[in-house]
RNA sequence: GGACUGGUAGUUCAGCUGGUUAGAAUGCCGCCCUGUCACGGCGGAGGUCGCGAGUUCGAGUCUCGUCCAGUCCGCCA
C-alpha cells in the first residue's frame, strides 16, 4: 500500500507517529507562511500543514496544488494549536516531511462539496466527481449495507442465490420489453428481462424450495424519480408455503434491515385489505404516517338539489384539523391544486368548521346547518377542524382525494422524515379491465391464484375475484409486492382464458412453465422488493438515481457515457437490421 | 403521447412594463497574509443570454417553432 492510514482514522493517539497518507486535494488555505491543504479520501479529511520556516521548498511545492491532485503525503501526525471540533480528525494534522504528487488533474467543473454548486445535468456527466462527494458516497454505502444485510439474513434463513438469464423472451403482457438482436439467429431478438418471474417458478419446480437473487431488471417505459430502466431487486420465491408464511417471512427481513442498518426497532407491520386503502386512502400504497383518512358522505350529500353532487358516484372528504381558519387564499391555492389536469378534480368543497363552533361552507346554499352538521359528524370534525371534500366518478375522486391529502401531509409537515411505516396491503383483486382492448389483464401477473373462495367468480364476475396478492409500503412508496402463484395446470388455463388468450398464445408463449407443471410443481410463491427504492426509503432520498452509481436520466440516457447512440452500418448488417429511416 | 417549470460567466442564479457598456455570488488566475478550516484583503480574466425564425427603430426580455433538463399524468403484468 502506498499508504499507511486513511484521512479518516488518525486521532489524538497517534500524535508522534510517522504516517504517510493518500487522497485528494478538497482544498488549501494560503496564511502566509503556512499552507493547509484539506486532504480527501472514501474515509474522511485530514489537515495537512506545510511551514514556509521549517522548509520552504516542500511548502512552495503544496502552494502548487490545485483541487482534487492526487497526493501521497508522508509525515508526523502532531496535535493542533488550534483544534476543529467540527472534523472527527479536527484534533491532530499532518506535519508534512515529503509531498508526493501522484497526478494532477484539471479544475473540477464544480465543487466537491455536500453543498455542491453543480447542477443534476452537470453532475451525471461528470458522475465519477459528484461520488466523490461524501452524500453519495453515503448513500452507495448505504446500499452496500442493505445487499450485504439482505443476503445475511436469506442466507440465515436457508435461502440460496440462483442466477437466471438475462437473454430470455419477449412476451407481450406486461410492461414494455428491451429487445436484444439475435446475431446468430436472423430477424430474432431476446428480450431483457422485466423480472426472473418464471425462472425462478421454475426454480420451484426443480426443488429449489427457498431462492433469492439481488437482480437487475429492465423495462422499458417512461422515467420517473424512482423508476430507472434498469433497477435492481431482491427477488425471492419459497415453495410449501402459504401467504401466512411469506408475509412473516420478510416481514422479518425487513425488520433485520431496519434493525441492522437503521438501528430502529419496527413492532409487527398492520395490515389492510386493497379495498380498505381504496376507500379510506383512495390508492393502493398509503402513507400512514398520518391519518386524515377518507370519510364517505355520498348519502349524506346527494338529493339536497346540488348538481355536482347528485351526478356524483362517491363524495368523500378528509379532515385538516385546526385548520378552520385558512384564508380565502389558502383554499383558493388548494382548490388549484386539485384542478390541476393531474390531479383531475372539478371543483374543491370547504367546510368550515370554526373555534366558536359557527359553520361555514363554500355549498351554503344547498344545503342547511343540520345537514353540515351531520357531515361534519360524519368525519369526525372538532371546532376549528376544516373538511375538504371532492365528488365525482369513484376512481377519479379517490385519486384527487389521494393527492389532496398528500398535499396537507406535506403543508401540515405531517410526513416526517426519519419515521418508517411499514405497511402490508393485502387482497389485491386479480384482474383489471381495460376499456381500451375490452378484456381484462392480470393486475399483478398471469401466474397470481386467486383466492380459493372467490374461484367460482372467475367464471360470472372475474372482475371482483380477489388474489393471493400483498404489496410491502413503506410511508407511501412500494416497496415490495408479490403473490402466491398457480401451481396447478388446470386453474393456470382458466386464468389465460380469462385473459382472452387462445390455446395456441398461452403454449407459444409460456408453453415452458405449463409443461414444467405438469411435473409436479409445488405450491409456491414469493415476493420481490425494489432495492433502489428501498434504499432511496432508508437514506430518506426522494430519487432512487441518488443510490444508484451510474443511473439514466429522465430520457433514460446516460449522459456521461452518451448512451444509447448509434451503431456502425456493419454492425446493423451483421445482426440483420435496417433502419426505417433508411428505407425511405 | 400530454401538462407544467427551467435553459444568461467554469458553476449557481438575478436581470421589472422591450431601451445606454448584461450583474451578483462562487470558482479560476495574480499579489499580500504564520493557526486557517466556507480563512481574510486587494486586483484581474471570464458571456454565441440553448438553437432557429418572427414582431419591433431596438429583443436576454414579446410571439411561434425546435432541442435539452427536471417534476408529474398516461404508461410501469
Amino acid at each position: 500500500m502506498l499508504r499507511t492510514h486513511t484521512c479518516g482514522e488518525l486521532r489524538m493517539n497517534h500524535v508522534n507517529s510517522e504516517i504517510t497518507l493518500c487522497g485528494w486535494v478538497q482544498r488549501s488555505r494560503e496564511m502566509g507562511g503556512l499552507t493547509f491543504i484539506d486532504l480527501r479520501d472514501r474515509y474522511g479529511i485530514t489537515q495537512l500543514v506545510f511551514n514556509q520556516d521549517v522548509s520552504p521548498a516542500l511548502c512552495s511545492e503544496a502552494r502548487k496544488l490545485g483541487r482534487e491532485f492526487v497526493v501521497k503525503a508522508r509525515g508526523k501526525v502532531a496535535e493542533r494549536s488550534n483544534k476543529n471540533p467540527k472534523m472527527p480528525t479536527g484534533d491532530v494534522e499532518i506535519l508534512v516531511e515529503e509531498l508526493t504528487v501522484l497526478n494532477i488533474s484539471k479544475t473540477p467543473p464544480f465543487t466537491i462539496e455536500d453543498n455542491t454548486d453543480g447542477g443534476e445535468e452537470l453532475r451525471m456527466k461528470y458522475r465519477y466527481l459528484d461520488l466523490r462527494r461524501q452524500v453519495n458516497k453515503k448513500n452507495l454505502e448505504l446500499r452496500h449495507r442493505l445487499s450485504f444485510e439482505t443476503r445475511n439474513y436469506l442466507d440465515a434463513q436457508n435461502f440460496i442465490d440462483i442466477e437466471t438469464p438475462y437473454l430470455i423472451k419477449s412476451t407481450p403482457e406486461g410492461a414494455r420489453d428491451f429487445v436484444v438482436p439475435s446475431r446468430m439467429n436472423p430477424g430474432q431478438f431476446y428480450a431483457l428481462p422485466q423480472s426472473p418471474q418464471t425462472f425462478k417458478q421454475l426454480l420451484m419446480v426443480a426443488g429449489f424450495d427457498r431462492y433469492y437473487q439481488i437482480v437487475r431488471c429492465f423495462r422499458d417505459e417512461d422515467l420517473r424519480a424512482d423508476r430507472q430502466p434498469e433497477f435492481t431487486q431482491i427477488d425471492c420465491e419459497m415453495s410449501f408455503v402459504t401467504q401466512e408464511d411469506i408475509l412473516n417471512t420478510f416481514e422479518g427481513l425487513a425488520r433485520h434491515l431496519f434493525r441492522k442498518v437503521l438501528n430502529l426497532e419496527t413492532g409487527d407491520f398492520p395490515r389492510m385489505s386493497y379495498t380498505d386503502a381504496m376507500m379510506l386512502y383512495g390508492c393502493d400504497k398509503p402513507d400512514i404516517r398520518f391519518g386524515m383518512t377518507f370519510s364517505d358522505v355520498t348519502l349524506l350529500m346527494k338529493g339536497k338539489g346540488f348538481k355536482v353532487a347528485d351526478d356524483a358516484e362517491l363524495i368523500a372528504g378528509i379532515r385538516a384539523d385546526g385548520c378552520a381558519e385558512y384564508s380565502r387564499k389558502q383554499l383558493d391555492e388548494l382548490t388549484d391544486y386539485v384542478k390541476r389536469p393531474q390531479v383531475g378534480a372539478t371543483g374543491l368543497l370547504y367546510i368550515r368548521y370554526a373555534a366558536d363552533g359557527s359553520i361555514k361552507s363554500s355549498v351554503d346554499k344547498f344545503y342547511t346547518a343540520d345537514d353540515l352538521a351531520g357531515i361534519l359528524k360524519q368525519c369526525g370534525a372538532a371546532p376549528g377542524d376544516l373538511v375538504m371534500i371532492l365528488a365525482g366518478q369513484t376512481e377519479k375522486t379517490q385519486k384527487a382525494l389521494c393527492e389532496l391529502r398528500l398535499e396537507m401531509g406535506r403543508r401540515l409537515g405531517l410526513m416526517k422524515a426519519g419515521e418508517f411505516k411499514p405497511l402490508w396491503v393485502t387482497d389485491f383483486p386479480l384482474l383489471e379491465w381495460d376499456e381500451e382492448t375490452k378484456r381484462f389483464y392480470a393486475k399483478h401477473h398471469p401466474f397470481t391464484s386467486p383466492k380459493p373462495e372467490d374461484i367460482a367468480l372467475l367464471d360470472t364476475d372475474p372482475g371482483l375475484v380477489r388474489a393471493n396478492a400483498y404489496d410491502l409500503v413503506i410511508n407511501g412508496v412500494e416497496i415490495g409486492g408479490g403473490s402466491i402463484r398457480i401451481h396447478n395446470k388446470e386453474l393456470q388455463h382458466k386464468m389465460f382464458q380469462v385473459l382472452g388468450f387462445t390455446e395456441e398464445d398461452a403454449q407459444n408463449q409460456f408453453g415452458f412453465l405449463m409443461n414444467a407443471f405438469e411435473y409436479g410443481a409445488p405450491p409456491h410463491g414469493g415476493i420481490a422488493f425494489g432495492f433502489d427504492r428501498w434504499s432511496m426509503i432508508f437514506g430518506g432520498g426522494d430519487s432512487i438515481r441518488d443510490f444508484i452509481a451510474f443511473p439514466k436520466n429522465n430520457s433514460g440516457r446516460d449522459v456521461m457515457i452518451d448512451s444509447p447512440s448509434e451503431i456502425k452500418e456493419e454492425q446493423l448488417k451483421e445482426l440483420n437490421i435496417r433502419l426505417a429511416n433508411q428505407l425511405k
